[in-house]
DNA sequence: CCAGACGTTGTT
DNA sequence: GTCTGG
DNA sequence: CCAGACGTTGTT
DNA sequence: GTCTGG
């Protein structure tokens, strides 16, 4: 699951980290990225440019957007077969860059007592999620643009906390997940991501989503 | 035909 | 919009 | 994901 | 318990 990410680099910096185009000019650094909030967005391959969009998925039948709460990630064994993505799935595949996410681990069944780790990279490089859009007519006629972030089953790092994980794409399968590809060849892509990521446990202040500071990803002992 | 759902997670 | 269930 | 709300009436 | 909002 994915249910509070990273991303902290300044806009030069993703640029050339992760060959973007165009980036918001009102884009600043973020520690503690929640559902509802907005998050950038790429989805097309030639310019990347990252946009801005809505971080839930509301589909663009929904009549109520607020679905889009509950649409926060997508399962990658399942797409096909659910109506809320399918669509979005052969048409609006996109990438949401990130530089670290948050699981949080079960200890004792007491819910306070979930412990929260944070995952990275070893260089803290920052990696982009496999992701699906939509766009929602409101009844005024505004236009509301919305993603999701797709899982799976979680590698060898993460299943001490968690059974799932977000699909992280490499550069090079990045760019096919925005292609024209077969359906074959885009679901082989969504796996568990192979290389190591740093498991760092850090304390409950995440928990909060105004907590969106440097502290949020300081190492804790635990 | 129409009506109603359409999702993931965790927990039990 | 599209699928499932009645 | 977690945190916080969850309701109606009448009166000011 | 369940839903909404961030």
């Amino acid at each position: 699951m994915c249910g509070r990410f990273t991303l902290t680099l300044e806009a030069s910096e993703l640029q050339r980290e992760l060959g973007l185009g165009a980036i918001p000019d009102n884009w600043q650094p973020r520690y503690n990225i929640a559902p509802s909030q907005s998050i950038l967005v790429i989805k097309d391959s030639l310019k990347r440019v990252a946009q801005w969009m809505r971080w839930g998925l509301i589909p663009s039948w929904a009549k109520n957007p607020g679905i889009g709460n509950r649409l926060i990630n997508a399962r990658s064994e399942t797409l096909m077969e659910k109506p809320a993505f399918r669509r979005a799935f052969q048409t609006q595949r996109c990438l949401i860059p990130a530089d670290g996410f948050f699981e949080w681990q079960n200890r004792s069944g007491v819910p306070s007592q979930r412990q929260p780790y944070y995952f990275h990279l070893p260089n803290h490089r920052p990696f982009m999620f496999a992701g699906l859009w939509d766009i929602w007519h409101s009844p005024d006629g505004n236009e509301l643009l919305s993603c999701t972030i797709i899982t799976c089953k979680a590698n060898e790092v993460i299943s001490f906390v968690h059974d799932r994980m977000p699909v992280i794409l490499d550069a090079s399968s990045a760019w096919i997940w925005l292609s024209d590809s077969p359906v074959k060849e885009l679901q082989s892509i969504l796996a568990p991501f192979s290389l190591p990521l740093v498991a760092q446990p850090v304390s409950r202040m995440v928990n909060k989503p105004e907590h969106d500071t440097p502290d949020v990803i300081t190492p804790v002992a635990t």
